[in-house]
DNA sequence: TTTCTGTACTAATCA
DNA sequence: AGTACAGAAA
């Protein structure tokens, strides 16, 4: 019981809150995940509670796999029984099992959202309907919107005010669309995300025994960030807790940044409704930021309408002022962002991880990327192109989805003629109108293509179908890894990536040599018993941005997007393009929920600093690769200016603008999952190769000349050093790590390097 | 059927 | 700046 003193009364008593319904309301760095780890680790502890019993919806995987390590430190390897997960990683753990109650193979697989946009621009097309209009995206948000209030298609059909709205907004197919977009995921065996969700809301609805089977096993629910949930969400969350009603919510309106998504702030005001006997405490003693910056973050929130009474405080020192950057242009915003972290190491010892880059946008990493390349800080960056979604990536994914799952048609269609083997469009085409006309799946009409087809192509298809088949079978014999790695070779994706010599090529084949180093983890995990193709592809399916990995963050700035900051804290915080139609969005300017959804991202931002905060913005910034004027953001203004320090450019040292470039280090994007394998994308890296160019008198010297260690000088990728010489007989390589690209391996017989003494 | 080339269009946030 | 698509040429 040790574990009691370290809260403060307000958290005691949140913690020692015995059965029955309570939401704890708990501001910015109060202290919740605490509350959160002990309030289970009690249950367990003292209650004996089963941790089997236990139901824990987090908002990222790493955020349960944080909270049941933090458990596990008190009551031992008890605490890996507790079910404990995001919504759609935990559902899709249950939908494995009861999947077949729905019709659903358990194999199923899950769409990503390009998935879904492919499937529905597919659709699209197949109406005849203009593709400009009936945009993938737009179309999906109305879909996506549709699941989250639990609509299917038949009842978005039928209904007279959706119709009517679908109409005023010039898309009136969009029902059939729906239908038709329900029908193919169904008959191809996929679910979407929203699916996870429907379905599982189908599930308990559905099925009194499933209801009630799970009602009895979670006999303690419990669920962070619950400001984020969505009505789909709520309505599962009530549905399990109505037998014991022992449900424990933790959220802080303030922090709702997702109704984009669906969430719904109305989540937490219905929930005092649906349980009268509801307990309410409030955790509103900051432990995370300095005074100034939880002043200056109430200052914002309280040009907020919406929201509930709570009054922030905190016992910490006042803390520096908030500095505020002008910068002319975004390329000048990254280095002066880049320069006053490089200086905050210098002098005063504040470590690269320590720092982090905020931004509204991913688009906005880059010129910060290039500014810290430059003085030679490391960084990662979380989110953004992920691993996962690069071509090479994709493209073996769905031959082993496939291999799981022939059914799957967005897998099916994009490795039919990858590598090329000459089934083209005008083939698949035909097969599926097949598919459409006699209501089988397009795998059906493949292996009868004979039937539909003549000519060579039939044969070819044939080929396809018959290698697709001894995959199969082979997955059925073998591990993930040894299945992936026959797939690769015998599939032809190996060779023909490895066939491809550019440097964009390369980098290619060293992604899908980490993809499947990343299957051979998975495989390796001790701890794992499923280790099958299918458990491996459901495990990367639900990955989500902070799912990070941790051991190769030393020494590094991380960057992100705020909606992936969430739940962070940093010393020294970097919120960065603060300019009206940026941030706030351009988007988010037409109402006041809008807005207000806004000002809330802002909250989340600046309350990740501990120690000091910097927020910066250019007055112009490249858009579609044009230069646009901004102006300042209105959120700038809303902060009571006794707490901000605006530097004026001329306080800059100018040792820091004229120092000598250094040469990069670091800068790989990083996805992991929290299984203990990680993987790092080779960045793919055109812009820069193509950045520098050599001056007119560039000319080459004798590759013989070249030896080890000597620097040179390259036409595309500038100044480097070779690192090593490969002497073999006919393809002459020289490894040489350039400042700006990094590591090169070049064939001597082509490149052009000049050496520099 | 594939590959090349020019053009048109686009970037919000996430599972 | 990057890419996705359409149309022409091979």
């Amino acid at each position: 019981m040790d574990y009691l003193t370290t809260l403060n009364p307000e958290q005691r008593e949140a913690v020692l809150h015995n059965e029955g319904p309570a939401m704890i309301i708990a501001g910015a760095g109060s202290g919740k995940t605490r509350v959160l780890t002990v309030r289970i680790a009690h249950l367990i502890d003292y209650h004996r509670v089963d941790p089997f019993n236990i139901l824990t919806l987090t908002f990222t995987n790493k955020a349960a796999k944080e909270m049941r390590q933090r458990i596990e430190t008190v009551v031992g390897t008890e605490a890996r029984n507790i079910w404990m997960g995001t919504f759609h990683s935990v559902f899709a753990k249950i939908l494995r099992v009861e999947a077949p109650l729905l019709g659903y193979p358990s194999n199923f697989t899950i769409y990503d959202t390009d998935d879904a946009k492919s499937l529905l621009k597919n659709i699209v097309k197949e109406k005849n309907l203009d593709s400009k209009v009936y945009k993938p995206n737009v179309v999906l948000n109305r879909i996506s919107a549709a699941k989250n209030r639990l609509i299917d298609a038949k009842q978005y059909k039928k209904d007279a005010t959706i119709a009517s709205y679908d109409v005023k907004s010039r898309l009136p197919e969009l029902a059939n669309i729906y239908l038709k977009y329900e029908e193919r995921c169904f008959k191809a065996g996929a679910m979407d995300f929203d699916d996870l969700l429907f379905n599982t809301y189908k599930l308990l609805s559905k099925h009194p025994d499933a209801l009630n089977k799970y009602q009895s096993k979670f006999r303690y629910i419990l669920v962070d960030e619950y400001q984020d949930t969505n009505f789909a969400q709520y309505v599962i969350v009530k549905k399990l807790a109505a037998r014991n009603r022992n449900i424990v919510v933790v959220g802080d309106d303030a922090q709702s940044i997702y109704a984009f998504r669906g969430a719904d702030i109305q989540n937490i005001l219905n929930f005092e409704k649906d349980y009268p006997e509801l307990r309410v405490y409030k955790l509103e003693q900051n432990y995370r930021s300095t005074n100034t910056i939880v002043q200056a973050s109430s200052s914002i929130i309280k040009h907020n309408r919406a929201q509930l009474p709570k009054s922030i405080w905190t016992d910490n020192d006042e803390g520096k002022l908030i500095d505020v950057i002008r910068a002319t242009s975004d390329n000048e915003e990254g280095k002066l962002v880049a320069h006053s972290i490089y200086e905050n190491k210098l002098n005063h010892q504040i470590s690269y991880e320590d720092q982090a880059i905020l931004y509204r946008t991913n688009s906005q990493s880059r010129a910060m990327e290039e500014s810290l390349r430059k003085l030679g800080i490391g960084y990662r960056i979380v989110g953004g192109m992920s691993f996962y979604q690069r071509k090479e990536i994709k493209d073996l994914l769905a031959y082993l989805r496939l291999t799981v799952n022939p059914n799957d048609e967005q897998a099916l269609r994009r490795v039919i003629n990858y590598p090329k083997r000459g089934i083209g469009d005008t083939s698949v085409g035909k097969l599926l109108i097949a598919s459409d006309e006699t209501g089988q799946t397009l795998w059906d009409i493949v292996l009868k293509v004979k039937g539909y087809l003549g000519g060579s192509v039939a044969g070819k298809i044939d080929g396809f179908a018959t290698m697709i088949r001894s995959f199969m079978i082979f997955g059925q014999k073998n591990d993930a890894y040894d299945t992936a790695m026959h797939i690769a070779k015998t599939s032809g994706v190996l060779r023909d990536l490895s066939s491809d010599k550019t440097i964009e090529g390369v980098a290619r084949y060293e992604n899908l040599n980490e993809l499947l180093n990343g299957i051979k983890q998975f495989v390796d995990d001790q701890e794992r018993e499923e280790k099958d193709l299918g458990s491996f592809l459901q495990e990367i399916a639900l990955l989500t941005n902070a799912d990070e990995d941790e051991e190769d963050d030393r020494e590094k700035v991380t960057m992100m997007t705020i909606h992936s900051a969430k739940g962070l804290e940093f010393k020294n915080v970097y919120v960065c393009g603060l300019e009206e139609d940026l941030f706030p969005s351009a988007m988010m300017l037409s109402s006041r929920e809008d807005l207000e959804e806004e000002r809330r991202l802002f909250y989340v931002a600046i309350t990740r600093a501990e120690d000091q905060l910097t927020l910066s913005y250019a007055t112009s910034r490249y858009r579609y690769g044009r230069l646009f004027n901004c102006s300042p953001s209105r959120f700038l203004e809303e902060i009571d200016s006794s707490y901000l320090n605006v530097k004026k450019p001329k306080e800059r040292s100018s040792i820091f603008l004229e120092r000598k470039e250094k040469p990069a280090i670091g800068g790989e994007k990083i996805t992991s999952k929290e299984g203990g394998f990680r993987l790092k994308a080779k960045p793919i890296r055109k812009t820069f190769a193509k950045k520098y160019t050599a001056p007119p008198d560039f000319k080459p010297d004798d590759p013989g000349l070249l030896e080890e260690g000597m620097r040179v000088e390259h036409s595309k990728f500038g100044f480097g050093v070779i690192s090593k010489i490969d002497n073999a007989p006919n393809s002459k390589k020289a490894i040489v790590t350039f400042d700006e690209v990094g590591e090169k391996t070049l064939l001597l017989s082509f490149a052009k390097l000049k050496i520099h003494s």
